[in-house]
DNA sequence: TAAACTAATAACCAGTCAGTCATTAACTCA
DNA sequence: TGAGTTAATGACTGACTGGTTATTAGTTTA
């Protein structure tokens, strides 16, 4: 049949009306659903549009998903899983200084991340967190937790080989990662609706971020020890 | 009048129907709309239970607010535009050496605005932006390109008093800003509802984010000049 | 005290949207 | 080919919510 055509399975809005295509559906809906998510947020995306965008009437997508909240579900499952293998085997591998390991770290973070769609994961539950924690719990063990592991062991290789001063592992992750995760964010929110002067350059940005925390973490001797601060009340 | 005693103030639950009190509404209305839309978003929000919480009917805030819109830049002027003033002052007439000042800048940052309700406004920008366009403009005006003039002026004194590197101004911002404003949304999203090993310390987060900083920005010369980095596709 | 003024109310309106269901039409196979 | 199956549709429903307004009642003042 025509509609096989590798084409037209892209171009959907071009396709014939009340096609079926049982198999082809779900995975339509979800990408239609994962654009749509990113951009507005849970509460700001009618299924109406989602359905609309992959060429489907809404009642089409309650056929193959029960309620809104599934679908969304089924966009996270869909889209998290699956990476942190590949790049556990890397690290694994990597021969070569830590500094050099962080950089490529970041490079590849930013690549196949950052870059990319799968990025706005990352504002999609911190927006929707509390309206669903059921979700942030799946996220946590699912994308957190691995993720922390992971540069966990890339900052202890550096401490090990006397690359890195001796900086508390946990808080050294959050130096690396916050920058990074903030940034996936602003591209996902304010940074699409302000063109500025003081807009990112996400590229450049991160060039920085990773050389002046480098500087930071290298483990020369600080000639101007600094002062204690507390914040305690 | 009996309803001029500070406790009825507070309890605006006990008080008596109908009762009017023109001057004491609008606070009143503020504090409950920043609760609010802290706690569930800008769409999340009904307008009628921010009435219900600051104890009067709907009809009522819309006599003092003309939309839900001028609601919610009402409490940004209230908690977060109309502070920076002060800060400016505080900034201007600051004694001591700039890495002195950046501490003090993040110190008061965490006291006035991260640790306290305001800090969910960070948050819900981010998460409302691209579906509220008039308010992340208003935003970008009202808050973040002050707040962005006001860091890279302290950065600005310690390039010209020789205490930092000459980095650009405002990636020096953003490696400032970033972490911290990464941990307010994070307060308000994941960390609400996730009690995990890695949920963080604000203040010893902080604490270590803000030495790691100066430690990197410092002016001595980088014994390990870093290589580039290059991002291109 | 009674008239005038206005803060406050609640019923109401119009628009929106998740989810349903009776109907239609594409596909299958005997 | 035509009867049976089921994917797909879109009009419809009911609940919700931002905003309006006619009415009520607290307060002032002459």
């Amino acid at each position: 049949m025509l509609s096989s055509c590798p084409i037209c399975e892209i171009a959907a809005t071009v396709r014939a009306k009340r096609e079926r295509r049982k198999d082809a559906r779900p995975g339509e809906l979800l990408a239609a659903a994962l654009d749509l998510f990113v951009e507005r947020g849970f509460a700001g995306t009618r299924v109406e549009e989602v359905a609309k965008r992959a060429g489907v009437s809404k009642g089409t997508l309650f056929l193959y998903f029960s309620s809104k909240e599934e679908l969304f579900k089924a966009v996270v499952r869909e889209n998290i899983s699956g990476r942190f293998d590949e790049w556990n085997d890397e690290f694994n591998n990597f021969q070569g200084s830590t500094p050099d390991m962080l950089r490529y770290c970041v490079k590849a973070w930013w690549e196949r991340i950052g870059s990319t769609k799968a990025s706005g994961i990352t504002k999609l539950m911190m927006s929707e967190a509390g309206n669903f924690p059921e979700l942030a719990a799946f996220y946590q063990t699912e994308v957190i937790q691995p993720g922390n592991d992971l540069l966990k062991r890339v900052l202890q290789r550096g401490v090990d080989r006397g690359e890195f001063q001796a900086i508390d592992l946990q808080y050294g992750v959050y130096a690396v990662l916050t920058p990074m995760l903030y940034l996936a964010m602003w591209k996902h929110s304010l940074g699409t609706c302000l063109a500025s002067s003081d807009s990112i350059d996400p590229e450049k940005y991160i060039a920085v971020h990773v050389e002046t925390l480098l500087h930071g973490l290298s483990a020369r001797p600080a000639a101007d020890a600094a002062p204690d601060i507390s914040f305690t009340p």
